[in-house]
DNA sequence: GTTCTAGAAC
DNA sequence: GTTCTAGAAC
């Protein structure tokens, strides 16, 4: 039973009839469809439930073609599924919402008579209120289709299924959409003036997709295989470990295709210790385990005699680490489904520095394998790497890795060298390779968790859309800039000279870029042809120029406090009622991606005195509610901390990026930053320019909105309260979450 | 970061 | 004709 899952206009009904027209194997398929059922009268569930019941019993496999969109409309399925031994798979037709409104609004003839404006409506609405499937809600898979290219794929897959093929479990879909904008309000606006039929949407293009030939459809026994092989290793981690069981039952289902495939990092031509260094994978699985629930570690290599794999079983069974999440694979890391029966979304590569393909070893492999499209995709995500970090990459679904093996992402990462015939070899200095190799892996686990947050989402207080965006988890920080310079010491920034010359001459200077000095650009960005690892434009420099000397600002009302660590400064141009910044005066500190352990002490002080400013604003108006947090990739050099009403209330705040920079996981909350870094030692700034671009939506519900202004106005009156994930996180400081008397 | 403006969208 | 966005310049 697939259960598709979309708003109208998504394309559920051509979906479910472009599988059961064009199915070539000799499954038959049935379509529920709700919106006829009733035969003229609006169907309901039930009779859903009773037309499902009836054809799988006549051993059809059958589409539910309804909404689905909310968890509680899809439990009955899910039940009729498990009672009468069926799989349920969700199929989520996840489109743009502009898309499926323009479709639903400029259909005619609709079987279940929503057209027209009143659909625009409805699917706003209703898209507001989805939550995407899980595998914990008893769907044996899940695939989720972004675009028309996901769909063929998916109408493709079901297509050529015979009547007792199976598909793999787990969740499937890459979320990678390009930025959307959204023209909602337009059709809203039709929606009172009834019966507007013109189209003037997108067309559907879901017809032409013609059922496909080519598709190498996994095989059950493959399967098996996975089970019976991962079982083994499982069996003989338990044994060893005993009856530990600590981990709590439940979280292992949660996302069981949350897995990671990944090979020992440095410990071939790298010459790393094995011993020292399955120590450290060890510990790093461990902690990383310790972290996030539902996600699984799975080390690979190829050689059934791998004394690393020994190493680590060993270790990791001493540690008692969890061995349904972390098990040791016995197979080719590019055909982990296909040879090995093994379902990874993501995979890890041992690459190079350069990012290039060849050498040998796994990198050749995984590059061959993926082919051209990896190097294409790679290169929009960094053009070097250096030791001790990683960087992911989105694999296109074109990719025969992704086809063939499911995997969504490859995670390159470049460990310390160890062999004198390498570069940047580390002269068997283990305080540093150990440490860089660390990073290493705490850096890969970090990108793979992003990838499952913005895929899994955070349970369903996230849109779909937003989840595409930040999925393609490409993080600024490790997108390196210098390609000579790839060793991590040298990677240190240029410190810029602060010299009375190049220094404006007061704070509105400082703040608008006309008047800063030209000489500042060249003489802060540029030394003798080495490029700096970010280059700040002159206008990028204020903030740094306050830091460095406050005592020119002094007189500025815009100064609120000054200490020897941090200035708090009134936002020039605020992007809420209140919005300031408390800016740290570390030298070199430029923004997240410097910060390390050492700063957290720094951290927690801007963090009170953030706090201490927002209480302050709230004894003055207690209805607003303040976020405090870091941009992941700030426009203004000098690390500074945001502190930021949520009423959003300002006219300085004018554009998509400066929405989406406060909005979505582009802000990082001061709180979730100090405890990355105290957890691993540095900040995931796992953000790219494309949440910046995302179509924009309400912070509070969630709703779409086509252009700013809309926006706005929608803003003022949103009474939504805010999504769960911040209420939980206590991100959010309101007068009701402090305590006002001081204590 | 902002401002300016061409041209797209309405 | 007006509104709005996005890209370039600063």
């Amino acid at each position: 039973m697939v259960v598709l899952v979309g708003p109208p206009g998504s394309g559920k009904s051509t979906f479910a009839e472009a599988v059961a027209d064009g199915s070539t194997a000799g499954r038959h398929w049935v379509r529920v469809c709700q919106d006829t059922i009733g035969n003229g009268k609006a169907g309901t569930k039930i009779q859903c439930l009773k037309a499902a019941s009836d054809a799988l019993k006549e051993g059809n496999s059958v589409f539910i073609d309804r909404c689905n969109l909310e968890r509680e409309q899809r439990a009955d399925f899910v039940k009729l599924g498990a009672t009468l031994h069926v799989d349920v798979h969700a199929v989520t037709l996840d489109l743009p919402a502009k898309i499926c409104i323009s479709r639903a609004v400029s259909r005619k003839g609709h079987e279940g008579n929503l057209q027209g404006g009143k659909a625009a409506l409805v699917v706003n609405r209703m898209l507001q209120k989805k939550d995407a499937p899980l595998l914990t809600e008893g769907f044996s898979r899940i695939m989720s289709c972004n675009d028309d290219g996901d769909i063929k794929k998916a109408v493709d897959l079901y297509s050529t299924l015979g009547p007792s093929d199976s598909l793999p479990s787990g969740v499937f879909g890459q979320k990678s959409k390009g930025p959307v904008q959204v023209g909602i309000m337009k059709f809203l606006k039709k929606a009172d003036s009834t019966g507007v039929e013109e189209s003037s949407g997108p067309k559907l293009t879901l017809g032409e997709t013609k059922p496909g030939q080519q598709n190498p459809l996994p095989k059950q026994e493959n399967v098996e295989a996975m089970f019976s092989r991962a079982m083994e290793v499982e069996k003989g981690l338990n044994d060893k470990k005993k009856n530990e069981g600590h981990a709590k039952e439940s979280d292992c289902y949660d996302d069981g295709s949350c897995t990671l495939a990944f090979p020992s990092i440095s410990t071939a031509d790298f010459q790393f210790d094995l011993d020292r260094a399955s120590d450290i994978i060890v510990d790093t699985v461990a902690n990383f385990l310790q972290k996030y629930d539902s996600i699984r570690l799975v080390l690979v290599d190829l050689s059934k005699k791998s004394r690393i794999l020994s190493l680590v079983e060993e270790k990791a069974a001493k540690k008692s680490i969890d061995s349904r999440r972390f098990f040791t694979f016995v197979g080719d890391i590019t055909q982990l489904h296909t040879k090995g029966g093994l379902q990874c979304s993501v995979i890890a590569n041992a690459a190079n520095w350069r990012l290039k393909p060849g050498g040998g070893g796994v990198n050749a492999a995984v590059y061959n394998a993926a082919g051209e499209s990896l190097q294409h995709a790679t290169k929009k995500c960094a053009d070097a790497l250096r030791p001790g970090t990683s960087v992911a990459v989105p694999l296109p679904s074109i990719s025969p890795l992704h086809q063939r093996e499911g995997v969504t992402h490859v995670i390159h990462v470049l460990g310390p060298n160890m062999n004198p015939m390498r570069p940047d070899y580390l002269n068997n200095d283990y305080t540093r390779g150990s440490k860089l190799l660390h990073e290493a892996y705490s850096s890969l686990f970090e990108n793979f968790a992003s990838i499952v947050r913005s895929h899994m989402g955070k349970v369903n207080s996230e849109s779909g859309t937003e989840k595409s965006a930040s999925g393609g988890t490409s993080p600024k920080d490790t997108k390196v800039k210098r390609e000579d310079n790839h060793v991590s010491e040298r990677m240190k920034k240029y410190k810029l000279p602060c010299t009375k010359a190049n220094a404006p001459n007061g704070l509105d200077n400082a703040m608008t870029s006309s008047a800063v000095p030209n000489q500042t650009k060249q003489g802060n960005n540029k030394k003798s042809g080495v490029v700096t690892s970010k280059t700040w434009g002159s206008w990028a420099q204020a903030l740094y120029e306050l830091a460095m000397n406050p005592e020119k600002y002094k007189n500025s009302d815009s100064i609120l406090e000054t200490s020897d660590e941090f200035v708090v400064l009134k936002d020039l141009y605020p992007k809420a009622k209140r919005h300031v910044l408390v800016i740290s005066r570390m030298d070199g500190l430029d923004s997240l991606a410097d910060v390390k352990k050492e700063h957290l002490p720094l951290l927690r002080r801007m963090h009170s005195a953030g706090v201490k400013w927002a209480q302050k604003f709230l004894e003055e108006d207690a209805d607003l509610v303040f976020r405090l947090g870091y941009h992941s990739v700030p426009s203004m050099r000098q690390l500074h901390l945001h502190i930021i009403s949520q009423d959003f209330n300002s006219a300085s705040l004018k554009n998509k990026k400066h929405w989406n920079s406060f909005t979505t996981s582009f802000f990082r909350d001061s709180v979730d930053v100090i405890e990355e870094i105290e957890q691993h030692g540095s900040a995931t700034t796992s953000s790219d320019e494309k949440v910046l671009a995302m179509e924009l939506r309400c912070h509070r519900c969630r709703s779409a909105h086509p252009n700013i202004p809309k926006l706005k106005s929608h803003i003022a009156n949103c009474k939504s309260s805010f999504p769960s994930h911040l209420l939980q996180k206590n991100s959010l400081l309101s007068s009701s979450t402090m305590h006002m008397d001081g204590t």
